[in-house]
DNA sequence: GCTGGGTAAATTACTGATGGGTCACATGGT
DNA sequence: ACCATGTGACCCATCAGTAATTTACCCAGC
């Protein structure tokens, strides 16, 4: 690469630079599976100027964590103040096709399973994992009581099996990156109600 | 540690020892988040010895993979002998918490998302899921088509997505070592009914 | 019944590569 | 001249993988 001195780019602008790249490397291969040096690298600058930004790893995945976070967070609120408080599972799962739409790998970076176990990172982790289940599965818990059924584990379960669905969804759409946002609801749309769910 | 020598362990016997730790700590950690000398302390022996009897890390995961699938891939396809073709989905399930009852994470081996992406391993694991999709979604397709949809991916999508909240559950099955396999198939049952398929 | 060697079961101590993180320094704009 | 931007080179821990070696068991032949 040329020399050092600064190139005419402001650090605000850097910082959403190596957060969206961080973003797709973190939702493509894991918190493990990525280095700062290939982050650096896709980003076409060096190391030393990541961690001058974001002062770690865990501190670059932390970025990543709240971009993403209050995306989603943002998308699935608008989705359900937009249907009444009764949100539908597919208004949600719409919302968050559009949201991601140009950052698929958006939704992974909050489920990545093989995070630290602790500290900041996983806290924070946590707390968006959780305003989304908390919103998400507003339906599920209707679903339940209606069918006569209030065991609180049943209910955390059930809002663990709804997460990993929608992972799987984004997961598959990532490997089939000619679907548009529309058609993966269409497709969502068939398989809630070929499944018997509203 | 002690000095060297043998003491008094077949290699048979030693390699069952070794796989039980790896695949409890690979289920845990994920591939990536597990070293042969953690899986070796855990063990109660040396690193050594776990190359000279399974050649690489690629090749202790391997045994392992191979180890859980068969395990899944014979309980699966018990529980569809039992029930006839039409196999539901509970007893699928049922029969993989009788299964697993003692090695929780066995599910994980063959669901980590981190896996280095070539190589023996990746087809290995690929052929496992693709058993046990063929046999626990053939209930998916009946599902599909008697809804009057027949699209290929949206059987492909179906199937990943079942195969994820299957990890779901197992996930939080191990988050939860005071529930009983009965128990599990009891809230399942539960879910289940409340979603309104059968 | 002892002895001695062949072999299986083990270990300590190394190597080479990689990855997180730091330092001293270089450059460009104002 | 100053400060933000930017880099090459380095440190240290960890990890996959590899000698070289050491100990225990087993079984011939005397």
């Amino acid at each position: 690469m040329g020399k050092a001195g600064t190139k005419g780019v402001s650090r605000a602008e850097r910082e959403r630079q190596i957060v969206d790249v961080a973003v797709e490397e973190f939702g493509r291969h894991g918190y493990a599976g990525v280095s700062v040096t290939a982050v650096a690298q896709r980003a076409g600058i060096s190391k030393p100027l990541v961690y001058s930004y974001f002062d770690s790893k865990d501190g670059l995945y932390l970025a990543c964590v709240h971009e993403v976070g209050g995306l989603l967070v943002d998308a699935v609120a608008a989705a359900r103040s937009r249907s009444g408080s009764t949100g539908h599972a597919l208004d949600t799962l719409g919302a968050l096709f559009t949201a991601v739409e140009q950052r698929r790998h958006a939704w992974s970076v909050l489920y990545d399973p093989a995070l630290p176990p602790t500290g900041e990172l996983r806290d924070a982790v946590r707390r968006y994992r959780g305003r989304l289940a908390a919103m998400g599965a507003a339906g599920a818990a209707q679903l339940l009581t209606r069918a006569g059924h209030d065991d609180r584990l049943d209910h955390e379960l059930l809002n663990d099996v709804w997460q990993h669905a929608v992972t799987a969804v984004m997961r598959w759409w990532s490997d089939h990156p000619d679907q548009s946002a529309a058609e993966m609801s269409a497709r969502c749309a068939r398989l809630l109600t070929a499944l018997g769910a509203g």
